[in-house]
DNA sequence: GCTGGTTTCTAGATCGTTCTAGTGAGAATA
DNA sequence: TATTCTCACTAGAACGATCTAGAAACCAGC
């Protein structure tokens, strides 16, 4: 069995350089108040003993953690992206970042109560499926972002993406390529399915287009579930949930023999890692991930140091064009013309 | 601005409850020696108040935390599948998880610290990079679990899959099925690539083949890459790294016209998510990551409690058989027809 | 009534920090 | 010389829990 070393402790480090616990912890702090000489005295003899703060106990005292909690889906990849930029924001205002995961098993409750536990000063959810009621009252312990989600109430923080710019910029896209038969693989429960859908049906609608919605979902599944459902309407383009699920319409049309971007036009949303592979490079909307997480964790970090209230940011997503999009066929059967 | 109501103490449901704050500390742990009717009342108070025990505040008097700190990559989606089951095991086991990403920027050192700092009584690090003495430095403070990588030394446990078995089964899958002309995309500096790639090799030799081994990586851009690489060889099966890597080749060889599994056979590694999609049905090597997760938490636990000393727990893989391979093609000439 | 043994409950110390309210020494000012 | 002002430093009380030791209440046996 190892034997497992104490942790040098301030007074320890008192001792060893003749001095008082107070001062030590004043030096480790970098706070003013110590003579140039004994501040080295005590960094040499902290280093001596391998002195690290207990950050327990620093923060049972000061109350303050540093930390910020962010709850994420550990099956949504695209979560992790913004996990990752959120640790890159937090670390420059000098804030450390918790995470906790939805799981199966584990619901969002649970993932924030873990949290609040270890000491999150703040919390930022990603596409919460809380109740508003829900958010008020964690938001009436601890500040709440709410991340790709609004109208979470008064007293949330919001950080989300125009679901309907972003809709509006893909309706745009492709009927400037010329396309007339739109459908859109629709999110099914997801959270900003039914933006996006809404969105979908006002932009065709004022393209003077019929809006051809398709039940689909957040997943490939979804996606070569729904390719079933509107083969019957032959478009030659299809706007998916998000980008997984314009995979799984990619590999149905293929099934079918049908050749993206030549037979039918194929665009996600979210601009993922996936829409990035060299070999899917796949057209899509992009919300900018790491910039919202940003966004998220400057709101939170001003709300826990009290310079700010609650607010709702909504940035504005944008247009990246890789392969799967590109003019309509010439030959556009029994539709009507432009107008 | 919202006014944040302070969090209630050990002290206020004492109050409430008419009791003292030793009483109700003991009733919150679930220890012995109180009366089940004021046990009631108490917890009633606590209720009542929202009360949630203040994990620093315990771990500075008690240094427990029921905490494990676990480490994982967030952009290896199968280590989330491992957080998944993590999760499941520690709760059964009475112990929360604390998540910690290596992520851009963010070295696998940052990750650990900062659950040293949560108060993580046990650390799981899936496939760590960490030199065996950094490690060894980590195991005489905190007990240490590696997971997916053995050889780590003596005083840290570690949870991993029989990698030579995986290949083993894999070449034998492939031999049984009539083909000769096999290659690996190996994975670079991945962890287990080493172990793989001498796997495979000796396996080859032993049923007198010729092992081709093609520099590859963790990822689809690896296989689509090391795709170019072999074609002169024609092999008519291909083991990837991982699943990831092993969809890259897949996705190069229908660039190159050529059919899965009628003109090659294509086998993964990890069992991931992605060869489960319908449209991808790879066959695979399943490491069977929820039974890995939860011996690591086990271990972890064990540990923790001071029931066992550091050990090397190696699982056996197992093979799952989907649409990617099939029997080689009958004319087993040394003329391929690829161009 | 007294003693002894449970069971139930409480006071007070304690963990390793930070914070508040000082003390003491020396320099500057009156 | 006496007073004030810094500056460097320190003692001791927090923070919110757990733990130890012991008190109070109750019951049994003699």
């Amino acid at each position: 069995m190892t034997k497992q070393q104490r942790r040098a402790t301030l007074m320890d480090v008192a001792n060893a350089a003749g001095v008082s616990r107070a001062l030590v912890s004043i030096v480790m702090r970098g706070a003013p108040g110590a003579a140039e000489g004994t501040r080295e005295k005590v960094l040499e003899a902290a280093r001596e003993l391998g002195y690290r703060a207990d950050t327990r106990a620093r923060l049972l005292r000061s109350s303050r953690t540093k930390l910020l909690g962010l709850v994420f889906s550990s099956s949504q990849p695209f979560h992790t992206e913004i996990v990752d930029a959120a640790y890159a924001e937090a670390a420059a205002r000098g804030y450390e970042i918790a995470l906790s995961a939805v799981a199966a098993g584990r619901p969002e409750e649970r993932a924030i109560e873990s949290l609040l536990d270890v000491g999150a000063e703040a919390l930022i959810l990603i596409s919460s499926t809380l109740s508003n009621e829900e958010l008020a009252r964690h938001a009436r312990q601890v500040p709440v972002v709410s991340l790709l989600r609004d109208e979470v109430g008064e007293e949330v923080d919001s950080v989300s993406s125009d679901d309907h710019a972003g809709i509006r910029i893909a309706v745009e896209h492709l009927t400037n390529l010329g396309h007339r038969r739109i459908v859109h693989v629709d999110g099914g429960s997801a959270v900003s399915a039914d933006h996006r859908r809404e969105a979908f049906r006002a932009e065709m609608l004022r393209h003077g287009l019929e809006p051809v919605v398709v039940p689909g979902g957040p997943d490939e599944e979804a996606g070569i579930r729904a390719g079933r459902n509107f083969q019957a309407f032959a478009p030659t383009a299809v706007i998916g949930f998000n980008d997984r699920c314009a995979l799984g319409v990619m590999e149905g049309l293929r099934a079918s023999g049908l050749k993206v971007p030549a037979d039918v036009s194929v665009l996600g949303y979210d601009d993922s890692q996936f829409a990035r592979l060299s070999y899917v490079q796949l057209s899509s909307i992009s919300q900018d991930a790491p910039l919202l997480a940003a966004a998220a964790v400057d709101r939170a970090v001003d709300r826990v140091e009290g310079t700010r209230p609650p607010a709702s940011v909504v940035r504005m997503p944008h247009l990246v064009v890789r392969e799967t999009t590109a003019k309509a066929a010439t030959v556009q059967t029994d539709t009507a013309s432009v107008g």
